[in-house]
DNA sequence: TAGAGTTGCGAAAACGTTTTCGTGTTAAAA
DNA sequence: TTTTAACACGAAAACGTTTTCGCAACTCTA
């Protein structure tokens, strides 16, 4: 097993200086071509490899990016992270991932253990427990120690910083608009309470598109989902919950899902109760994931495009973190939704 | 905007030295308590956090983990990320993620470029053109350059280290008995190519109990996907080669899939056939995921227990990282699958 | 009051780089 | 032959820690 070698060994070994073979590795005109040759030789037999952590405490800057998200086992978060991975990886970073499970403490002690050093920034989705709290000091602390951040999706409005968003008003209006012009008369919708920033403005813009369509919204069609419960086991609840919903209102038409997995649930429900999809009632749901493709009838879905913002968080932070000068512009990235249509809606 | 306080500069503003800073910080008891006191006041008003770099490179370790895996957006791969994030996390250690995209090429620049210093020890996952290429420089060079790496999954053999697989014989042979138990006669299995280890294994499984049952295997029922065509657009081809293996096999009764997203395809197929799941058709797929939980009918599944994987995969290197002394003993963890039954068998 | 022991702190090395600056040697110019 | 310039290399500092060792300045003890 041979370890790792340094400048120092190969120096010993070639009798030279650290100086002289730290230079001759970058080509520098100042080492002679005889002495450069030779130890590239070297260097290249031993397979030298300048150590980073060395360079990272030398240049100040460790060519690494931290992302903290909620949870990691979901379709569009792993989007984003493949799409954080692929632009970062190609302009020479890597990225190191915390995970705050929707929990406030995890989130501040992930941060705490990358921002000592470990990372030159951030690329955030707050948890819905911080969202709850309010409490968002860690970010600000953060930010004032110099270190830019980046946040997607979950964002909030009160930091000041670079942010890539999906314009989930205009996003659940279209959707919303589809069914109206399908047909649809009593459309339903399932959403989250209102903590949770994107649910509120999905909502909003159900109400707009309603408002629009010179519909008056009836409150007996918003299903406020607390999904506290919703922890996977829980899901029984919220297929009861729907169940009563479609009892007390056999009138509804169309059904708006703040995300995929109640507007599958939500079709499920409605299909054992001998609803046809989409003759009887249409599904949008939010989000584009697996289940939305995969399902039978498939279903039309609002997409997000995580991976597009991996990619636009990324190229913001890696820009502004190469780019010292402008340190006081933020800027607001809007990714366009687009209908995703399938067998759901007509 | 105050930047991160150094010992360096405590001690300017404090006048003592960086060691006695240091000291103070540490509880030394070779510091007295007036001057530990006022230290570790400023200190913490100023919030110190040591630099990890510099620990980093002081320590000769970096408390740090790298992860390869071939794909991100996988229920399968996050599952076991998450499970690696959370005892990484617990055990004081963070984790930095590649992705190879099931390319060589990637695996390896992502391996050397986190191989310089930037991590203690790699969990890893090879990309399958890793494996039909069989070149495995990349990890014995990393191995032989003492840095202990787990490989979890898609494991080579050959490759001397801790490993954390399932038993895919087992978990597949079960599978199949449980449709035979059924009342299945003709059971198709949708699999890969044979150059995925896996897949091989979980086809020899299926062989195996057709055996046990006195059955002769009939290769007309065995369908070896290539999945170079996987790609998600390909996935019509896929629906027409079920199709037509339906249509050639009239008889056929159960069909088990070495992945969760095969059968979920495969019973559509069926139900646009008119086949009843699962009156005329059972089906079992390999990998719980969430398209099993969600699709109507709902898929019983062979569990692999991602999370567990990753928890194991954690702990196995973290335990080699912080014994140094036992280096040269490696095991292999077996984790048992079960299987989920749900509604698509009877 | 001399010697011994204790207390409190600082200097310096080390981790592995890069880079600035200085210096000795040789070759060219005067 | 002397001055100057070019060349090739090394010493040292710096990044931010921790830790070993040395050393003053005390406080006891005899």
């Amino acid at each position: 097993m041979k370890k790792k070698i340094t400048l120092k060994q190969i120096a010993r070994e070639l009798d030279v200086s650290i100086s002289t073979v730290s230079k001759a590795l970058r080509n520098s005109v100042e080492i002679s071509e005889d002495t450069r040759l030779k130890i590239q030789a070297f260097a290249k037999l031993y397979n030298y490899r300048p150590n980073n952590i060395a360079l990272s405490l030398k240049n100040r800057k460790t060519k690494t990016i931290g992302v903290i998200i909620p949870e990691i086992v979901h379709h569009f978060f792993a989007k984003v992270i493949r799409g954080i991975e692929l632009v970062a990886n190609k302009r020479g970073y890597n990225v190191i991932v915390g995970l705050s499970n929707e929990s406030f403490d995890k989130e501040v002690i992930n941060m705490q253990m990358l921002a000592n050093g470990s990372i030159d920034g951030f690329i955030l989705s707050i948890s819905k427990e911080t969202l709850q709290h309010q409490d968002y000091h860690h970010l600000t602390e953060t930010i004032n120690q110099g270190m830019p951040i980046v946040m997607f999706d979950r964002v909030v409005n009160d930091i000041h910083c670079d942010k890539v968003i999906i314009d989930d008003l205009k996003g659940s209006k279209n959707a919303v608009y589809k069914l109206l012009k399908n047909g649809c008369h009593n459309i339903a919708i399932i959403t989250t309470k209102d903590y949770v920033n994107v649910g509120k403005l999905r909502t909003q813009g159900y109400l707009e598109a309603l408002e629009d369509f010179k519909i008056i919204a009836d409150s007996k069609l918003i299903l406020k989902v607390d999904d506290e419960l919703l922890s996977e086991d829980h899901l029984d609840s919220l297929e009861a919950e729907i169940e009563q919903l479609f009892r007390d209102n056999k009138t509804i038409d169309g059904v708006f899902a703040v995300n995929e997995l109640y507007a599958i649930i939500a079709m499920k429900v409605a299909r054992k109760m001998n609803l046809k999809v989409p003759e009887d009632i249409q599904f949008i749901g939010f989000t584009d994931g697996v289940l939305s493709k995969h399902a039978t009838p498939s279903l039309t879905t609002v997409s997000q495009h995580g991976q597009l913002m991996g990619e636009k968080a990324a190229g913001l932070l890696i820009d502004k973190l190469e780019n010292e000068e402008d340190e006081e512009r933020f800027q607001t990235i809007v990714i366009e939704t687009n209908l995703i249509e399938r067998e759901s809606t007509k």
